[in-house]
DNA sequence: GCCCTCACG
DNA sequence: ACGTACGTGAGGGCG
């Protein structure tokens, strides 16, 4: 073992480039959560792993190249024009190899206008060979000019952890030259890939044998009139000046001025807290679990940190303090009906942890939770809020939730689980509920009653770090405001909501189940008899074999698993299948039946007569709301037979009436908004009918009488597919008309809105770029798909680019307009309630006498929640029930 | 637990 | 050439 110090000289460039490269198979699997590729990243550590382990430097170097421009391109310039566009996908990854490098301890150094293998070269030359020996890698087989006796380069041949090794000796044996003659053997051969043109019909083997007899560039021409008349000499003689220049050009600069010097290089090993967070950062889970690392044995190995807290059975005001987080365990999702049993809360002094017999009987609880200086931190605030207020305890002052600044942060961290949630934000000290009360069927509190508030206490400890994180995050992406003048506030307006309930007729639901069941027999009967034999016609499988196998339809389109029998196929059944008239009258009541009579009736509490749906505020990935258990968000309208059900939802009270509003055209007047496209604007302010005046435009036709219902009904498709992110086939589809045809009507369209076009080429681009995209209020959807190789990932992602803003600024707009609907009802102290909110209308109940003064609020607030640069409108009705307010 | 179908905006 | 309109939730069948 020599006790000679060893420097290893990394050309980043081209060994992340190889890397990139070795595993473009692997381009859409290799990525983080956030859709960055890492793939190169991938390849890159463990090329640096396996050198370290190798060669064990003392001190190593890893050089960049600066900027595009550098001296070569000074004198030529082509040089490297050859190349094909960087693609995107490695960009990206560039900027995280620093951050890989830190990690692994190792310097990394660019230097403007040179390329990384002059700073190699030039390091390479100066150490005094006493000292040093020399390891260069590179994926680039230029830099085997460097090797010299203390000086080894290595190439990478394949992938990026095998190396081939090029020394002095190796190099003469193998090619009959000397590492400096390869300069030579470029000016004379050029090198395709860095564009260097090298002399016309000379290649490798060619400039080999001259270099051999005459040595050098210099050596040939010195004694070109030597060599015998051929059509080479001639073309020696003739680009004598692109051979130097190719000699000048492939020479690795050994003087570059670096700034560098050896003693900045030592290498002392890896930084390993700045590595975890790169492979965290990263995905990188395999690498981590390598790593015998304390944090990440207590998340591997569920043996977290001991947690402090006091168990109580009496409460007493000094439990409490003005900044606290609270969290209320219950099992089971719908906090409407699901017992609690266990609270906890604390801040970063002392945690509690007690029974809910305990809390509720206690007054400083109640007082605590009520008062409006006392701040709360949750997860979860509606589900809090709502659980508490069951318990007659009312809740103010709630500052932050976990959960809610999660989702604003990434739509995608939204789990229910905190533990799961506080992960994604690298916090590890909670066990997911899964692993402490099971799952399935096997659910349950432990026996151990400890182990509950043990992990209650981690919660809410969780709770209390966690807020002051994400509150920075949100900061950062400037939604601060999002969070606390929207997000949160209406939080607590949907928990009115959801305990509000709307009041549901059960004897008219029954009434018509009766109805439907007599219908559904008849029909059935009927089905059976055309089809010849007895089958479940609620089996999309048997159906499709009873349509398309055993009656001999011809199939017109096919599922992943088999026929498809959907409404859409069996429409163009129609004529030549008596048979599905039948089928389509069965499907769409047996839907009613299933879905909306005896799901409603499944839910109505017993108590009220009431129905309680929960409004989920962290699912949709646009911003919307959702609605669970049950939705009601999609109760049937299009059709008479469904629509019926509404006259199911009737007031609370004798002499009240359901009063709804609804926006007209929100999503295409936002459209209008952030394309600030003239003529959509102007059909907006000048009050048009939006499809008539689409298909004008677009049939070019002058008068409005002119536009027949077909052309309306096309152009209204076309305004929808503008809103989903149009594509030929997608409207091809939805009108039934050819793809050209409907690229046509696109390509008018955008002809006649150019503003809209632009707005879509626009966003598409701010996706590329920034990865994201944001509504009006800062409302945040990561695309990592955006720039995937993959056509149907990309073009997905593309669509919901162009959606979500639109979407997605629609959803803060009515989320505005109902916090300051709630405001408003209370401050004039009216009795009319909000209790439904579907997308684009609000559905109140309110007291006959009311009802005047309810729709000059309604359109006050909803068409004033915000100033778009179109108006916004709103229609009204009411009725003795749902179905009457239209 | 996944697939298909279908209800809504 | 690729094969989809954007966003949801629920029920029934099936393995």
């Amino acid at each position: 073992m020599s006790n000679k110090n060893k420097l290893v000289l990394i050309d980043g460039n081209s060994v992340a480039y190889r890397a990139f490269f070795a595993l473009r198979s692997q381009l859409e699997r290799m990525k983080n959560k956030n859709g960055l590729h890492t793939n190169a990243l991938y390849g890159f550590h463990n090329m640096i792993d396996s050198v370290l382990t190798k060669e064990k430097p003392t001190h190593a170097l890893v050089a960049f190249d600066a900027g595009n421009t550098t001296f070569r391109h000074a004198f030529f310039d082509d040089y490297k024009a050859g190349r094909s566009k960087t693609p995107g996908e490695f960009s990206e990854q560039m900027p995280y190899l620093r951050d890989l490098l830190e990690g692994f301890g190792i310097k990394h150094y660019e230097l403007e206008n040179f390329e990384a293998d002059d700073i190699i070269g030039t390091l390479a030359t100066q150490v005094d060979p006493a000292e040093y020996d020399v390891v260069v890698i590179s994926g680039d087989r230029d830099l085997t000019q460097l090797a010299k006796e203390n000086v080894r380069v290595d190439i990478t041949v394949k992938g990026v952890s095998e190396l081939k090794e090029y020394t002095t000796e190796s190099i003469q044996e193998e090619m009959g030259i000397s590492p400096l003659q390869i300069i030579d053997m470029k000016g004379l051969a050029g090198d395709a890939s860095d564009n260097i043109p090298g002399v016309t019909k000379i290649g490798e083997k060619t400039a080999l044998k001259l270099l051999k007899e005459y040595g050098s560039v210099e050596g040939i021409y010195e004694n070109i009139d030597a060599l015998k008349k051929s059509k080479m000499k001639e073309n020696l003689i003739n680009e004598k000046e692109t051979a130097f220049l190719s000699k000048k050009l492939a020479t690795i600069n050994t003087d570059s001025p670096i700034k560098v010097g050896i003693d900045d290089l030592a290498f002392s090993g890896p930084d390993m807290e700045k590595l975890i967070a790169f492979y965290k950062e990263m995905d990188f889970n395999s690498h981590l679990s390598k790593l015998d690392t304390t944090e990440y044995d207590a998340e591997q190995n569920n043996q977290k940190e001991e947690i402090s807290y006091k168990v109580v059975t009496e409460i007493t005001e000094s439990m409490f303090s003005d900044d606290m987080a609270l969290y209320v365990e219950l099992i089971g999702d719908n906090y409407h009906i699901s017992p609690i049993f266990c609270i906890g809360w604390g801040n970063d002094e002392q945690i509690y942890i007690s029974e809910p017999e305990v809390v509720f009987a206690s007054e400083e609880f109640k007082k605590w939770a009520k008062k409006l200086d006392a701040k709360k931190q949750v997860f979860d605030a509606k589900r809090t809020y709502v659980a508490l207020k069951r318990q007659q305890v009312e809740m103010n002052s709630i500052n932050f939730d976990i959960l809610l600044a999660s989702y604003l942060l990434n739509t995608k961290d939204n789990s229910k689980d905190l533990s799961e949630v506080a992960t994604e934000h690298d916090y590890y000290e909670v066990s997911s509920d899964e692993s402490v009360y099971g799952k399935g069927a096997k659910i349950g509190i432990p026996e151990d009653k400890t182990v509950t508030y043990d992990h209650v206490a981690r919660k809410v400890k969780a709770i209390r770090i966690l807020s002051k994180q994400l509150n920075d995050n949100l900061e950062k992406n400037e939604q601060t405001e999002l969070f606390n003048e929207m997000e949160l506030p209406l939080s607590i307006v949907l928990a009115e909501m959801e305990l509000t309930g709307v009041k549901v007729n059960d004897k008219r639901l029954m009434e018509m189940k009766e109805e439907f069941a007599v219908r559904l027999k008849d029909i059935e009967q009927r089905v059976y008899e055309l089809a010849g034999e007895e089958f479940n016609l609620n089996s999309p499988k048997q159906l499709g074999v009873i349509l398309f196998e055993k009656m001999g339809y011809p199939v017109i389109k096919k599922t992943k698993t088999g026929y498809s029998t959907a409404v859409d196929v069996l429409e163009q059944m129609r004529e030549q299948a008596p048979i599905v008239e039948h089928i389509l009258d069965y499907r769409q009541i047996a839907k009613i039946q299933s879905t909306y009579i005896e799901g409603l009736l499944k839910v109505i509490d017993k108590n009220t007569g009431k129905i309680h749906t929960r409004y989920m505020q962290t699912i949709a990935q646009t911003g919307r709301l959702s609605s669970v258990e049950p939705n009601l968000q999609n109760i049937p309208i299009r059709l008479e037979e469904g629509r019926k059900i509404r006259q199911a939802f009737v007031p609370s009270h004798e002499g009240w009436k359901i009063f709804a509003s609804d926006y007209s055209q929100i999503e295409l007047r936002v459209l209008g908004h952030v394309s600030n496209d003239p003529l959509l604007k102007e059909a907006f302010i000048e009050g048009q009918d939006i499809h008539s005046s689409t298909a004008m435009r677009v049939f070019g036709i002058t008068s409005p009488e002119e536009v027949s219902s077909e052309m309306r009904r096309r152009a209204k498709a076309v305004n929808f597919g503008i809103v989903y992110g149009i594509s030929d086939y997608g409207l091809s589809q939805n009108l039934g008309i050819s793809r050209k045809e409907a690229q046509k009507f696109i390509d008018t369209y955008f002809d006649k809105y150019p503003g809209v076009k632009t707005y879509m080429e626009d966003i598409v681009r701010e996706a590329k770029d920034k990865g994201f995209v944001e509504t009006l209020f800062q409302r945040r959807r990561y695309l990592p798909e955006i720039n995937s190789r993959n056509f149907n990932l990309r073009s997905f992602a593309e669509r919901t680019a162009i959606n979500t803003p639109i979407q997605g600024s629609a959803a803060d707009i009515i989320k505005i307009a109902m916090i300051k609907m709630d405001k408003k009802l209370k401050e004039s102290n009216m009795k009319a309630t909000m209790l439904l909110q579907v997308h684009d209308e609000l559905i109140f109940e309110a007291p006959e006498e009311e009802l005047e003064q309810l729709e000059a609020l309604v359109i006050q607030v909803m068409e004033g929640a915000v100033e778009l640069s179109v108006p916004l409108k709103v229609d009204s009705n009411s009725g003795k029930s749902w179905y009457e307010a239209k």
